[in-house]
DNA sequence: TGTTAATAAGATTATATCATCCGATTAACA
DNA sequence: TGTTAATCGGATGATATAATCTTATTAACA
């Protein structure tokens, strides 16, 4: 079920927190990411390719091919993900779906959820990959972990 | 596009809000709801609908029919109108839509979505209808007069 | 008691999102 | 230079959500 972000921009994140934990510039292949991750391979190539587009990641086509960073880790943050899949309107669009919310005409939560809207924004937009890099590898590790021992 | 709550979500909670401004126990057809609100009539009675089997909203059929709030004001906060549509899993599970994120295998960023969460289920959770009344009523007012202006 | 105007409820259609499939392209390397 | 293993990109299928339609039921009231 659908939380803040769309499916495929969880995806995204993902696969992408995935690459930063990498050896720098190494090669992974969808199929590897979809194994580690334990998601669909298919959706993990798509969405990367879209990645791809907007200069997040690159790709190399062929034997040995795969996905890596197209920047440094310290360059990259989740909301550069999001605003590339799902759009940034999730920061601006009123949260209860009223038109025309803004300081004039405002919803009836629209002062209390401003804050939280953009404490929200900053938790996204301040801290880089590298920041995140020894949590991420905490997690991810946790995953392959957890899928070892289900079997 | 979805921001936070699901489309027949914000139907609900504005169905809802428009009801609390009434006068106590009027009956309001779903027409004059989907005209004042511009909202797809059928939507709208779909919605109330299903919270009257939540017993947030009451309805009465045949003639002079229509929905009312089966509460006071005071006694229905807009958590309520969540629960029974979209349910809490926004404010539990993991933002990042990782699997089994806890405080033991935390996301790279549960440490700081955490307090963020929590905001936002006080700020559903804390104020009823009854709060939120004078807001709502300026709200949908300015609905009304916006729609008469694009005539 | 018949007409009218409303909701109730089930069925159906439309749209967006999620997921998969397959042929084309590419590059390493034997 | 042929084989292999990878992405790319277009097409398709599946599912969930959104929106509509249709018929039944109900209650006011002339």
């Amino acid at each position: 079920m659908r939380v803040f972000f769309s499916k495929k921009c969880d995806i995204g994140i993902k696969a992408v927190l995935f690459l930063s934990i990498q050896e720098k510039n190494q090669k992974i292949s969808a199929d590897t990411i979809s194994n580690e991750l334990n998601e669909p391979r298919e959706f993990i190539s798509k969405t990367l390719q879209e990645l791809t587009k907007s200069k997040i990641v690159a790709s190399r086509k062929g034997k040995d091919g795969g996905f890596y960073l197209n920047k440094e880790a310290s360059e990259i943050r989740l909301i550069d993900i999001i605003a590339a899949i799902d759009g940034l309107d999730v920061f601006k669009e009123c949260v209860l779906g009223f038109s025309g919310c803004n300081i004039e005409t405002p919803c009836p939560v629209h002062d209390t959820w401003g804050p939280i809207r953009e404490r929200a924004y900053k938790l996204f937009s301040t801290q880089t990959l590298e920041d995140l890099k020894e949590k991420t590898e905490v997690k991810i590790y946790s995953i392959k972990n957890n899928l070892r021992n289900k079997k």
